[in-house]
DNA sequence: GGGCTATTTTTTGCATACAAAATACGATTG
DNA sequence: CAATCGTATTTTGTATGCAAAAAATAGCCC
């Protein structure tokens, strides 16, 4: 109780604790697609892999089963969440209001160096583009977004945005671009800008929803030609750390 | 696995598990306030209370942590969220956004049969008033909301709803209300109920914004006048099961 | 007596042990 | 040989045990 701060409080990193990091570990095997959608989450098969005991590793299926990455099955255990295409859409539409909100509390909040750091993102992820470097592209539209996240100044926002958004990444990273998609996906990039510029809230608002819409479009495509559930070699991404 | 459905199966009432049981019941004590905002929660005293071991409170209470009902202070447990009035102006900012959204979305997807059951409840939550019967009002005014949520046939939408709204229940539930501010509130349903039948989405919309910041600053009052923190004894609610 | 440090006690975090349920397997029978 | 039942094994759910960290307490020096 008197004791004062230590020097330990103060040089050494608080190592997160155990439940901490499997979660994120976890979350990191579902959004990547190494536990592919559907598949069950063995106890013991995952406790030798992570080499941890199972009371953490239960506690982080429980926290993954409320952020709805996994879903619980009574007394036979997890598995990872496989959305319907109908999930995916009421997802996406959550997704789009809560970006749209973003961007619109983004553009009144904002302040001139965010804004200077965002432009500076794009230009460095319009080099990506035509390098078409999609990994660098995905990396530094996933940190765009976030920076206008943070810019809306709020984090239970930010927070819910993430929640929510963890459940599609498994799907965001995998859509195919065809280049004429990729190109309009550019230039919504080019009109957030502009609408940051203008602190046009509504503007921003409704280029954001757009652009979620016309991703959802492409992920339901995805699916619809039935090319998910295969386990590709993920990206890397930015979003839940 | 080649065994049919067995007939419990089918006639057994799934008791759902312990981690469960034990996250509603302490989601119930921190909501109505049994457990005060900043209190410490004592694995051996819950356990006690509960009477059962310490692996599902703390599996219950990791999920809770998730929701944003309690924070994880590593190493020294877990406390009841205590907001802030910043993040109670945050998470109003969102749960406003997310209302407003699911009134937009209902006023295009309700049914007949539906809006006859909310103008029902309407006209329930009316008397209530008349006889200045606050409990039953709120139960009411709850399952209206809950009800249009439902007509927004988005799961998706009313989870992250009720997910972000039960951090703000122990604080709802106390708003004093002065009369003028409940005849408002009426009127404010009123309007809910007009916008729904004439199926007018941007106008739901707002009327469900304003009546979420009017709401708000309730609270916000309540707050600023210290009277918070009390423990008072709660109504029946019914969010969040 | 006040403030600091050392020691005890409590509490948390993780691992393991035990019980119940589900699954897999195999035997038995028609 | 297929289907069903019974048993063995695995897996999940819960309880308990142990170690480390934090909190409380006591002792000490000034």
């Amino acid at each position: 109780m008197q004791k004062g701060f230590a020097v330990a409080d103060i040089i050494s990193i608080p190592r997160p604790v155990l439940h901490q990091q499997v979660g994120t570990r976890l979350r990191q095997l579902i959004v990547e697609g190494q536990i592919a959608p559907g598949a069950k989450l063995n106890e013991r098969a995952l406790c030798e892999q992570l080499q941890i005991s199972r009371t953490p590793l239960r506690e982080a299926i429980k926290m993954l089963a409320v952020e709805g990455l996994v879903m619980l099955l009574p007394n036979r255990g997890a598995v990872a969440a496989q959305l319907t295409e109908q999930d995916v859409r009421d997802t996406f539409e959550v997704i789009a209001g809560l970006e749209g909100q973003s961007g619109e509390l983004a553009a009144q909040r904002i302040s001139d160096a965010e804004l200077t750091e965002i432009r500076a993102l794009h230009y460095e992820m319009l080099a990506a583009h035509t390098r078409r470097d999609l990994p660098t592209y995905y990396r530094l539209n996933a940190l765009i977004h976030n920076a206008i996240n943070r810019a809306a100044r709020n984090p239970v926002l930010s927070q819910t945005y993430l929640s929510v958004n963890a459940r599609l990444q498994a799907l965001r990273f995998r859509s195919n671009f065809d280049d004429a998609k990729w190109q309009r996906a550019v230039q919504e990039h080019e009109a957030m800008i502009d609408r940051l510029v203008a602190r046009d809230a509504n503007g921003l608002r409704a280029v954001m929803v757009t652009h979620i819409e016309h991703k959802r479009d492409a992920v339901l495509a995805l699916m619809q030609s039935g090319e998910l559930g295969t386990v590709v070699s993920a990206t890397v991404q930015e979003a839940q750390s």
